[in-house]
DNA sequence: TCTGGGGTCCTAGGACCC
DNA sequence: TCTGGGGTCCTAGGACCC
């Protein structure tokens, strides 16, 4: 806990509905919904004006359309956002060498160490021109909690939303968080929340009258104790700027549960190599297989394999990934796939094999002057250096045969930018029947008019994402 | 039309070792 | 010579976050 609010929290508000209304001014102030459009879809982001119907996060998509039918409804262009993450976090960067990103929207940042602020003063200014920074560059606002240490920005930044900034002043923590819920506090959940509320505590106070002991034996040594710390308002956790991954992984779940083994097995094997393409993709390779699935009753399970060395090799994660299929019951069908690799490590096995025989070799060329291939030969197996990384390099598989119209209406995705020979840029509103609807405008444009055209039209093509300010580099290489 | 996808951290039991 | 006490690794599951 520091003696002046230091730490700055970052959250860029309805981040990705907000890009999206940027982008496409006929949204602006109307009700915006991103996320998966499939039948078991969720809300990622509901911007300000959708939230106003009840829809939010995690919110099964088919729900909110029920409770905001009239709401744009857009699948996620994450190129586009990362493109825009890309121009915040250089802001960040100017403030400060160490700064900590937790997701696209959302970063801490070490005032101090960047030595702008020392006193609550200056602390507030520099989160204020931050804001000003951010609006002028991205055309979006973001919120800034100012505290003494990471727990307290985050309470202070939610507090800001939207469009704002609070400083939670060092001492008065205590009566800030005293009368309020147990929720407020980052690390507790529903799950945790019922657990308190079942022993009598529910707001922030109440955890500091029940006691270390008492929490710890509620929740375990290290929830209970680090509650009992965040609940004092105590929390020394540093700003790190650099987190090495732990794992990576990729799932699926599909439209309609899949029933046939040799279909199951098959979305395994493609699921091993979109996972090693990213795992490669980020130069690592990992020890352990990690298979993940999700049963017709939701019911999720997982089996792992370690391996004696890391790999990055499609063929020997593929492998492993079948063996743990094989011990998975999945009568009854399956909802959910997915395929992860832990113990990351940025060598494998391989590379230790090729080592190990080049030093032999060595060894024997004093030794016994038999030499056999030095390296060479086991190197080509072992790295096949540089992958594709994470090249697109599978479509999704339709559950049924496609017919040429809905092949062409895939290219069509809700939101996506288009560019006309003609009537110039806009975006997909919807496509179907053979038709595609396309709304003309752009980021610094009027609210545009909508024209529809056959699927296969050849003056329509897909385009890359515009610039939300002019001047700006948010063109995302999507 | 009930419930995404990508992560992190923690717990708990058994194996194994000293 | 009735069952010690850590430590680490592995596996499975769960809570939580965005």
């Amino acid at each position: 806990m520091r003696a002046a609010p230091t730490i700055l929290h970052l959250d860029m508000d309805a981040f990705f509905a907000a890009a999206e209304q940027a982008s496409k001014p006929s949204l602006r102030g109307k009700p915006v919904v991103v996320g998966g459009l499939g039948p078991r879809g969720v809300v990622a982001t509901a911007s300000y004006e959708a939230r106003r119907f009840g829809v939010h996060s995690a919110m099964p998509m088919a729900q909110a359309r029920r409770l905001a039918p009239n709401a744009a409804y857009l699948v996620p262009r994450f190129a586009f956002y990362r493109a825009i993450s890309g121009q915040v976090m250089e802001l960040l960067g100017r403030l400060s060498p160490l700064v900590e990103p937790l997701s696209l929207d959302e970063a801490f940042v070490d005032l101090e160490a960047g030595g702008v602020a020392d006193d609550s003063a200056s602390a507030r200014v520099a989160g204020e021109r931050l804001r000003r920074d951010i609006l002028v560059t991205t055309g979006l606002t973001g919120s800034v909690g100012l505290a003494g240490s990471k727990m307290l920005a985050k309470i202070a930044s939610e507090e800001a939303k939207p469009d704002g900034l609070v400083l939670i002043e060092p001492g008065t923590e205590r009566e800030l968080l005293g009368p309020r819920s147990v929720r407020i506090i980052p690390g507790v959940g529903p799950a945790t929340d019922e657990h308190l509320r079942r022993a009598g505590i529910t707001t922030v106070a109440e955890v500091v009258e029940a006691g270390e002991d008492e929490l710890v034996r509620l929740l375990g040594r290290a929830h209970g104790g680090s509650l009992y710390r965040m609940a004092l308002g105590h929390d020394d956790r540093p700003v790190v700027a650099e987190r090495d991954a732990k794992s990576v992984s990729v799932e699926d779940t599909f439209d309609v549960d899949l029933h046939d083994r040799l279909r199951i097995r098959l979305e395994v094997e493609r699921l091993a190599e979109r996972c090693v393409g990213r795992l490669r993709g980020a130069g690592h390779s990992g020890r352990t297989i990690v298979l993940k699935v999700r049963r017709y009753d939701f019911s999720t399970l997982t089996r792992s394999e370690t391996l004696r060395g890391p790999t990055d090799d499609p063929v020997v994660v593929k492998e492993a990934a079948a063996r743990l299929l094989d011990l998975v019951d999945t009568t009854g069908g399956v909802r959910l796939l997915g395929v992860g690799v832990s113990g990351l490590a940025d060598y494998t096995q391989e590379d230790l094999f090729a080592q190990a025989e080049a030093e032999a070799a060595a060894g024997a060329v004093t030794g016994t002057g038999t030499a056999v291939g030095t390296g060479t030969g086991t190197g080509a197996a072992g790295t096949q250096a540089d992958g594709p990384g994470e090249a697109a390099t599978s479509d999704p598989v339709p559950a049924a045969p496609a017919t040429a119209t809905e092949t062409a209406e895939r290219r069509w995705s809700p939101g996506h930018d288009v560019r006309h020979a003609v009537y110039g840029p806009g975006w997909v509103q919807g496509s179907g029947v053979g038709r595609v609807t396309v709304r003309f405008e752009e980021p610094g444009s009027p609210p545009g008019r909508v024209r529809t055209f056959p699927v296969d039209d050849p003056d329509l093509e897909p385009s890359d994402p515009l610039p939300l300010v002019p001047g700006g580099a948010t063109g995302a290489a999507a």
